[in-house]
DNA sequence: CTGAAAGCGCTTACAG
DNA sequence: CTGAAAGCGCTTACAG
């Protein structure tokens, strides 16, 4: 396999027009870099990733820490590595991997032996121990998600409260003026990553804020939960749904009509579900079951789903968690890092609306 | 960050004493050792990586080329790339992820830059270019997967004819004389992966061996063609099922008593599923559906699932695809290799048959 | 059992 | 616009 010394015999040049040609970082004569050009052609050269790792200050690659949580949805994870692996190579960045034990053990090991340039972090739980580990390793690292402790951390996540409030703007904008919002199960409030709080938080404080009253119910996994804490919310009985009512939170409305004591508003007309994938389909499922039909007699609204419901019968608007997004941002602040000129920071990225048509005016005296 | 030549000078001994201590590549006295440990300690030193790789023959980093096809099975495909992972760090190797377009032209870029020390191959399709790549790159590598032209490769997979084999001897062994494989959606048979096509010749062909005559179908993916399939094959018409008719294959038993033809067989009694997830559970709903029980009424086996099939209702015998153990060997095999001692093969793995109930005698009569 | 030294293949001041 | 040379941090024959 040539080396660059064989390029610089072929081509009739020192090593050190050869590199300079190569990396553009001088500039170099029309003739001479022909002749470069040519050679390494002939010699179908490409430089060796060792002695540029050791030569210069970059070995070109990120460390990417994503531990697999058993709860973890594999489309959505999977959609993630996807995302970061091609934002980096758009920086010419290669991406290895790091998953479970080594998830975070491997974090330690890479970036001391400086295989890799940086770190970007995965799945950021709560209390995740790869938030200390970063921080005191003092490599540059970009997190996708928001820890409890972010301090001196550079953090991407979607604007999540942005997202609860942009669908509450939406219900109430078309006339809603009573709201719901079906949540994950209990435990994922309990532990684990922060955003499904932030999502709830941003729905009561801008349903709060609009005047209008709302009510959050977290829902469990299985079908008859899911109808029954669905039942509950409809009929507008709090105690209603067994099972679902010490799950409820209820939050008058500071400003409106329907400020009133929990139970004294109308059932919600406007329902945004922060759930996963099957929980959405027993929802409509349910809904079509009591003869109600979307919009007509009820606007719903996916909440930050990671999954596509355009397809779903009927679509729903969402405002999806797009991986894409965050994962461009976190790689580009993690290069920016390289130039150490980065802040540490909680970047959040802005919400957006898919509109599927599952929202419009409640029926008239709803 | 400490080097090499610090510890040397902490410990009083020569650089080349300290990193074949670490390598262990030549016996040390117990002091010396003892100094360069305490040395290494107090330094908290870690070799450089690009030293390493430059100064030795071995980067220590494989590259996983794992495409994602739209119809990739999601948390099958997660499980595999973290099983290669893991199985990669128990050599002492980390791993480069490659994916979509990099997946193809990533390999050769990390190759002929000797980034990486060999590739595996996830997802390998039947016109696979990577396995032409492979091949003409003349890197240690391990295909998961065997392509249309496996010559000079080193491949490893699940053996699914012995799979489906395993499948039938199962059922004929509690006494079943004719069976079904209701199998994946047509297009899967046209392109794209080979197994499917493997695990049905596997079974037809056992089935004739054994004696019993044995019908397969492929069904398309939405509820009600999957019922429809179900229904033409328990109705034991094959041209029972409307668009399901002309997708199905006969063989007549070779040896047995029902020998017949194709269709004067009596309907079969032991069911082999090979489709998706959610296939089986369309197909566990018709059957019960039917009034039929399993395994009173009728016997079914999933094949080759990389899903869990002990929490269906009801729970599934089945012979599944496990990830870990083809990774486990294709890493090895890779492994192997460097040290040049790999003749090209197509490894099969053994299938092992997971009992969960499904499968008993048939009724008397039936 | 240990050391001095060459070499891996680059990058990048330094010099002209 | 180009070159000679030092240096990155290891590994590994070679020598004793």
């Amino acid at each position: 396999m040539a080396n660059i010394h064989d390029v610089a015999r072929v081509a009739g040049v020192s090593i050190s027009t050869v590199s300079y040609a190569l990396s553009g970082k001088r500039p170099i004569g029309e003739k001479t870099r022909l002749r470069i050009d040519e050679a390494v052609r002939e010699l179908d050269y490409m430089p060796n990733a060792a002695g540029r790792m050791l030569g210069g200050t970059r070995t070109r690659i990120f460390a990417l820490t994503a531990p697999l949580r058993n709860d973890t949805y594999a489309p959505a994870h999977m959609a993630f590595v996807l995302a970061v692996v091609t934002a980096a190579r758009a920086h010419d960045y290669d991406v290895l991997l790091l998953t479970e034990d080594e998830a975070t053990g491997g974090l330690r090991r890479v970036s001391s032996s400086r295989l890799v340039d940086g770190i970007i972090v995965l799945d950021v739980s709560v209390n995740d121990e790869r938030a200390d580990l970063v921080r005191s390793l003092g490599v540059p690292a970009a997190l996708i998600g928001v820890p409890g402790n972010a301090e001196g951390l550079v953090c991407v996540d979607l604007d999540f409260e942005a997202a609860a409030a942009l669908a509450v703007d939406r219900l109430v904008d078309a006339g809603h003026t009573s709201l719901a919002l079906l949540g994950h199960p209990r435990a994922v409030y309990e532990r684990g990553s922060n955003f499904p709080m932030r999502f709830r938080d941003g729905f009561l404080a801008r349903a709060a804020e609009r005047g209008v009253p709302a009510v959050f119910t977290m829902v469990e996994k299985d079908s008859p939960q899911i109808r029954a804490a669905l039942g509950g919310v409809l009929d507008g009985a709090p105690g209603g749904a067994e099972g679902a009512a010490t799950d409820s939170v209820h939050r008058g409305a500071t400003g409106g009509v329907h400020n009133g004591a929990p139970g004294s508003a109308h059932a919600p007309t406007g329902i945004v579900v922060h759930a996963e994938e099957g929980v959405h389909k027993v929802i409509l499922e349910e809904i079509a079951h009591r003869g109600l039909s979307i919009p007509a007699d009820l606007s719903v609204i996916a909440g930050v789903p990671t999954f596509d419901t355009s397809s779903f019968t009927p679509a729903l608007d969402s405002i999806p968690l797009i991986p894409v997004d965050s994962c461009v941002r976190a790689v580009e602040l993690a290069v920016q890092q390289l130039d150490g000129t980065v802040e540490p920071r909680v970047e959040l990225v802005a919400p957006k609306y898919r509109d599927h048509g599952s929202v419009a005016a409640p029926r008239p005296g709803s």
